[in-house]
DNA sequence: TTACCAACCTAACGTAGGTTATGAATTATA
DNA sequence: TATAATTCATAACCTACGTTAGGTTGGTAA
């Protein structure tokens, strides 16, 4: 099971989308199959970001190690899929991927796939953008298996706040949030009396005033700290080697 | 704000990443804004996806309406925001769009993002396959958010089923799965204890014989009744409309 | 002004699932 | 082979959150 047996590609393939390029890159892949070993470790979060895999043999897994000392899987990669293009856009990986058993994997870079989308840096941008996405819904995610209401609450209203603030819509640690609580329950999967419980907990400890659509943090950082922000994921800017790639490729 | 002051773009601009053409596109979408009410719809769940939208002013969010009533929302877009970018490279949308407030967003075709990659179907390939994990993503966090572990558990070896038998290396509705009940529970957001008491509710029930890291599902379609599977979100193949974009660009 | 409705708050009570604990079955290591 | 370490099953108990219900507030419309 090679990235050219992955369905996606074998769809392409055979409908002749497929150039002779592209498929000498593609082939050219098997040349360097790695063999892993049981639990054997791909990456670990925050390390470097520069290449995905194929999973040929065996199964792996993503997943964040959480500060209460559990960890919340991500996703698990079965043979064909790829594992590791989630980062694509980011300077570090978001999340740590191992394998479950042993297996065999084949690295691809992303140079090579900024390559492929030559000259288009609007695509590249497009993609990074899409993947951003995900990072967001990968938090979620985790925030849904393993915290508390209150901690989920917290770190919903905080990501709120800083993507606010990244487009210059949040004064004076206020912001204008147009939802109901109904609408906040159904994204954060608890009942709206619950959510309302939260919110009236989180005003007692002096976080978050609400009124209405009108919300204020009136220390930001304390929230952070409470659950513990990783805001790597809504960074400003592509990392540079995006640009430095882009110069590079042909 | 829109898509060329999206912060990636922003980025891409001011490094100077961005050619003529790509700069010439990307003004040209200022051309068609389109001002939507409150509440109004973008699209449902399971029309036919040609379409992302940039938000550029409103909160809109995108969401599935579950079996049992209620909803569970993937994620709210803030101005900037791009929409509907997760169902490129399916054929029919896997969730509804809608507005919260009333707003202006600037639709861009998937065509014209198909022209972007250039020739190389191998990289729109690629980014399709990255949009499925997404999609995978998405629906477990629909499973986390509103279902019962013995739903959500029949939910997720009914998905490994599916990918497995995609693979041919299920027989006999049997496959090898080695997972651990601690590493299920990781992923689940469930304690271990709770996975193996409901592993012994759906022992009882006869939808799942499992000994170790062999598991079989003596009545796959019982399962997926009982989880209302929606597998158009693990579909075999890219949808037609893939390869026609393909061959009509440049 | 009155009536109406959506959004929200709080309380009382029930339950799904967490926690802790113990023992059995299986696999790994010496 | 004995020993240790995982993995899993089941029970007893507890809590975070769901459910149901009643009341307050604020916005809107006649």
């Amino acid at each position: 099971m090679s990235l050219i047996d992955t369905e996606v590609m074998r769809g392409l393939s055979t409908q002749g989308a497929l150039s002779p390029e592209d498929k000498a890159l593609l082939l050219g892949l098997e040349l360097s199959p790695r063999y892993m070993s049981a639990s054997e470790v791909l990456w670990q979060e925050s390390e470097e970001a520069d290449l995905f895999c194929v999973v040929k043999e065996g199964w792996a897994y993503s997943y964040r190690n959480l500060k209460n000392g559990s960890k919340q899987v991500l996703k698990f990669y079965l043979p064909g899929d790829i594992i590791g293009i989630r980062d694509f856009g980011f300077t570090r990986r978001l999340a740590s991927a191992a394998m479950i058993n042993k297996g065999v994997i084949c690295p691809f870079s992303y140079q090579q796939l900024f390559e492929l989308f030559g000259r288009s840096s609007l695509a590249a941008g497009i993609v990074a953008t899409a993947t951003r996405q995900q990072a967001q819904l990968s938090e979620r995610l985790i925030y849904l298996g393993k915290y508390s209401a209150h901690e989920q609450l917290a770190h919903f209203l905080y990501e709120i706040y800083l993507r606010l603030k990244r487009i210059k819509v949040v004064k004076d640690n206020s912001f204008f949030m147009p939802l109901t609580q109904e609408l906040i329950s159904d994204a954060l999967g608890m009942s709206p009396v619950h959510v309302s419980r939260t919110f009236s907990m989180l005003r007692e400890e002096g976080l978050v005033i609400r009124n209405r659509q009108h919300v204020k943090l009136p220390d930001p950082e304390a929230l952070a700290r409470l659950v513990e922000f990783n805001d790597s994921y809504i960074d400003e800017f592509l990392p540079p080697s995006f640009f430095e790639l882009l110069k590079a490729s042909p």
